[in-house]
DNA sequence: TGCCTCAATTGGTTGGACCATTGGGCCAAT
DNA sequence: ATTGGCCCAATGGTCCAACCAATTGAGGCA
């Protein structure tokens, strides 16, 4: 009896094989989004195998959003291929109710506190420069239209993502924001959406500048939790309004 | 001229329509994660299309993480499918270096600790119940092979993320796990790789099960540090082999 | 020049065949 | 009664050859 450990025996499966040829053949060829990769028939005569398996591995890709398939045209690259990539498929069930919405502001939370953390301890003087001008282009905007400005907020906080050093803070941190503002076309009766939120943008910078990782984190926090303030509100409007609507 | 809004004509391929039909079938039967879907060639000769486009729509769902196949066997129902599911696969370049390693560990310090926070305040005696069932059975699997086993380690912070009501955490951990596996299968030098986490895993239950948030928080940090610690030694090592290796 | 037509190209679908793996049933040996 | 070997039906994986449907571009025509 050795302490060793019995290994199931490698099995990749063909179209796994077919998916790692591909990458081979994009990334030594160069090609950038937008170009358009061989003919399925090409590349089954290529890789030796059939036209059926081909198509496997690209309803793949395509379902990763790296290619795009359009008949009678042919098949486009919609992403940068690289070796090691790392898929992360997300899927909220039933994703336009409250508690879809709470979740994603649920990874949020974690991952933004996060992130000003490290920020704080990593930031040089250029980077708290750029920062303090991104918060003031989101300052000036709000006192012009008395409001938030999603874009400008959005850059704010793509600022203090980028600061981490960490990629997978924005990349992920981003697929949350459009989960979030998919079903928020339109605020559920809450004219000023995000408007709390406002001034923990400065007091949040401030936290970074004085490298202070404690108070960045604690910023962050109060910084959602006013978002969080406003999808609750948001909620009960909704349920007021379907209460009232019931009673017609 | 009228007011009407032409619509594009319903370009909805015909895979959509399959696994919309199967959403539908897969939610009347009330099929859950581990269930068995009907064959393909059954499926094929009840929607009345081919095998081929039944496979398409299946490779698709099994992408998303939605479903698994095993040859022989059968295919299986991963996760729960309800109408309006929101999907968002994310995939983004990363490499199996020590940045990229320690880039997923960051993610997770931020994930785990909020999970552990939101499983304290959420748990109820049967969640309670199969994460300690989860913890003994690691426990056990530690001590006969003297050291942390993978799997058993996974099934045990599962628990936790499905506690914790929010389906996200386990979506995106699991990809910073699948990356770290990755790498885990060439052993950098680190023998016991792991091994120091061990402990942090009962106590970050105790937190738990005492439905105390902050001390859960604090206790999944540290098992996270451990982890942390774990990869710098590694990466030392490496630094070190390769020296070694460049005086030869 | 500008428009139309048509044929080649390309992804989408089909039916049918065969391969590889799985799992259960059966049976002989222990 | 249990073990191990064997077979066989079911199931996903691959292949082929043909046809359908959308797109594109070249060539013809007014």
């Amino acid at each position: 009896m050795t302490g060793s450990v019995l290994l199931p025996v490698q099995t990749a499966s063909r179209d796994d094989a077919v998916l790692q040829a591909l990458v081979d053949f994009v990334t030594g060829e160069a090609l950038n989004p937008g170009d358009r990769l061989p003919t399925e028939r090409l590349l089954a005569e290529h890789l030796k195998v059939s036209r059926t398996t081909v198509r496997e591995a690209l309803t793949r890709w395509q379902e990763l959003g790296l290619v795009e398939r359009r008949q009678g045209s042919g098949t486009y690259l919609k992403a940068v291929v690289t070796r090691n990539m790392l898929h992360m498929p997300l899927t909220l069930p039933s994703g336009n109710d409250f508690n879809s919405l709470m979740h994603t502001l649920e990874i949020r939370r974690g991952l933004e506190a996060e992130a000003a953390v490290l920020c704080a301890e990593r930031a040089n003087d250029a980077d708290l420069a750029l920062i303090e001008h991104k918060l003031i282009v989101m300052e000036e905007a709000f006192h012009v239209r008395h409001g938030m400005s999603a874009d400008e907020d959005w850059d704010f906080h793509l600022a203090v993502f980028r600061t981490s050093g960490n990629p997978l803070f924005e990349q992920i941190i981003a697929a949350m924001y459009e989960m979030f503002h998919r079903f928020w076309e339109h605020p559920l009766g809450v004219r000023d959406f995000g408007h709390a939120s406002f001034p923990y943008h400065r007091t949040l910078f401030n936290a970074i500048a004085a490298r202070d990782p404690v108070a960045a984190r604690a910023e962050a926090l109060k910084l959602i939790a006013t978002v969080e303030d406003d999808l609750r509100r948001g909620a009960a409007n909704l349920k007021k309004q379907n209460k009232s609507r019931a009673a017609e």
